[in-house]
DNA sequence: CATTATTTATAGGCGAGGCTAAATATCAAT
DNA sequence: ATTGATATTTAGCCTCGCCTATAAATAATG
């Protein structure tokens, strides 16, 4: 309704320029879930390595400030991935364990790969972090076939 | 100055909880520039296959309203990437070429890399285009020795 | 138990990136 | 040349994620 009716030219031989939209709009979508990954991620790690999830932690880790954590926490509460307990730290839902530990794998799959690759430690494990909200599951079961490989 | 002084079990044993402070920063950076990436190599892409980068096609080809192209396109021009003319679409400086160029490296590469790993073409093209803008150049480059060999 | 230090909560602001709606400008075509 | 379609601009408005500054609540200590 909106392009084709007058554009002879415009025929766009759908080589490359293809239709991109979803591929975009996915990746639009990731970045909304990216971050609550991050943060489940980041909140089971503490607690058990911590032993408790405070925003204090959470904050230093991600390099953000403590409200800018709060925020995004009550956020976190309102999609039932966490509960808070006032002045005693942060825990995860089962839903939020859940995630928190598929993320975590994605992470982990995502490094080795890097590795396997050549990568160097250090930068796989920088990119890994910014890569790993991206990998489909399908990528991913490609990714643990080729590391049992 | 802010965690340490008290608590005696967070000693933390740097194992997995280290500071991924870095990693996280430049994750959020990277957010800044993936859409202009976007922009520019579209843009390219454009100009290649039907001659020409209007503001009505880029806003389909990224599912997005054409204001909101209206108002990227302006920021794009503020950090010289592109020029304008009216009603004759949108062109690419030198450095706008230059970016375009370097993304659509990154793009294929990562592409490519996937489908070697054995991932679907389309699984393959979905994934690279949110993985691509996370891979840093030392993985760039391990990326493209995987794929001599 | 009162004081200090730490942690959490709250208020207000900023920029980015979306959207819709409505005004303009250009192009095409009768 | 006027009219109708298409493209662009402009003007709000919204949500998110970040920030600083400040208040309030709790914990720890002398």
């Amino acid at each position: 309704m909106t392009k084709p009716p007058a554009a002879p030219e415009s025929r766009l031989a759908s080589t490359e320029v293809e239709t991109h939209v979803e591929a975009f709009q996915k990746s639009r979508d990731d970045r909304r879930t990216e971050l609550m990954e991050d943060y489940v991620e980041l909140i089971a790690d503490l607690i058990e390595h911590a032993g408790e999830a405070r925003q204090t932690d959470i904050a230093q880790r991600l390099g953000v400030t403590q409200p800018t954590v709060a925020k995004m926490l009550k956020r976190l509460a309102e999609e039932n991935l966490i509960t808070q307990r006032p002045y005693r730290g942060v825990f995860l839902t089962d839903e939020g364990h859940r995630l928190a530990m598929a993320t975590r794998r994605r992470h982990q799959v995502v490094e080795a790969v890097l590795c396997r690759l050549g990568v160097d430690p250090d930068t796989a494990r920088n990119d890994a972090e910014g890569i790993e909200h991206h990998v489909s599951e399908k990528t991913l079961e490609a990714f643990e076939r080729f590391l049992k490989a």
